[in-house]
DNA sequence: CGGCATCCTTAGGGATACTG
DNA sequence: CAGTATCCCTAAGGATGCCG
């Protein structure tokens, strides 16, 4: 029966090699991704994750407790004074890390794939109300371009090939 | 017939509100993620493609075939010297841009869901030799922390809540 | 309000075999 | 090498209804 053995298995084999896929298998449904979109913008509540993501309740529900079980999303009980016990869905610091990926994503959403309705949300810097981008920065501290990158190790790539390049 | 309004859809709902959305449906498929990581990695040839992704032929020529429909990847005939003529995809000027996307992917997985075998992959700055990092930065040039964003218009959200607020 | 159970439909994806 | 065609299985997701 352990004739399948792991790789075999083609995810086995993507998953060995690089963490894209591994994020992927956590956060890679786009069902996934609207809820924590939502929790980044602030939804806390069962039902407003589920509408605001345009998500029917059983699916909600579904990946909710996935993001749970992930520990990307913490699930508390809570009190407003005078009210009853609600629950709630929080990012935990490894669901706020993925911030970034939302970021990038949306960047990407409003250039290329805005829709024509709908004004395109904005972040800001707290501290100086400047519109944050997500960028790619080195150690060092240089901006580099997207044509500015080399891999290591691995195929040694030097710059991605593209049509313009 | 046109009973199913717009509305009614709630893909529609969702998609009309954030741009996040409007990606996921370009680029929001697993394999779609996978194959742009090839293609950023420099991948050029189809069947490296689909080694190199995990999936079955079918399933790569489906998803490359939707890719350069949306204009992320292009397909051009090449034929190096003394060769026969070869098929190659590369990346366009708005695929390269998803690079951000894959790199804050790729940050997240490492810290968080990487495994145990596999060496990381490191992206590095080509003038310098520093690694490079996905940052959130404000266009008066401050780096942002992922606490200090808001957003406009919308909810008025000033801080991301979460668990360790 | 915050879900879960059920049922059903569709989309995604693998295996195999075949073509230019 | 670069796909296509066929078949089949599974995962994802909506609708409805029910429960604590």
């Amino acid at each position: 029966m352990a004739e399948r053995d792991l790789m075999s298995d083609r995810r086995a084999w993507s998953m060995a090699n690089c963490s894209i896929a591994a994020a992927l298998d956590v956060v890679g449904g786009r069902s996934a991704l609207l809820l924590l979109r939502e929790a980044s913008f602030g939804t806390r509540r069962f039902a407003d994750f589920a509408a605001r993501a345009g998500l029917s309740e059983p699916v909600a529900a579904k990946w909710l407790k996935l993001l749970v079980a992930s520990q990307v999303l913490a699930r508390r009980t809570y009190r407003e004074p005078g009210q009853r016990a609600r629950e709630e869905y929080l990012l935990t610091d490894k669901g706020r890390d993925l911030v970034p990926v939302l970021l990038a994503l949306r960047q990407w959403g409003d250039r290329y794939a805005a829709s024509a309705d709908g004004t395109p949300l904005i972040s800001r810097h707290r501290d100086c109300g400047a519109e944050v981008h997500a960028v790619l920065r080195c150690e060092r501290g240089h901006e580099a371009g997207l044509r500015e990158l080399e891999m290591t190790p691995g195929p040694g790539l030097i710059r991605l090939p593209s049509m313009t390049g």
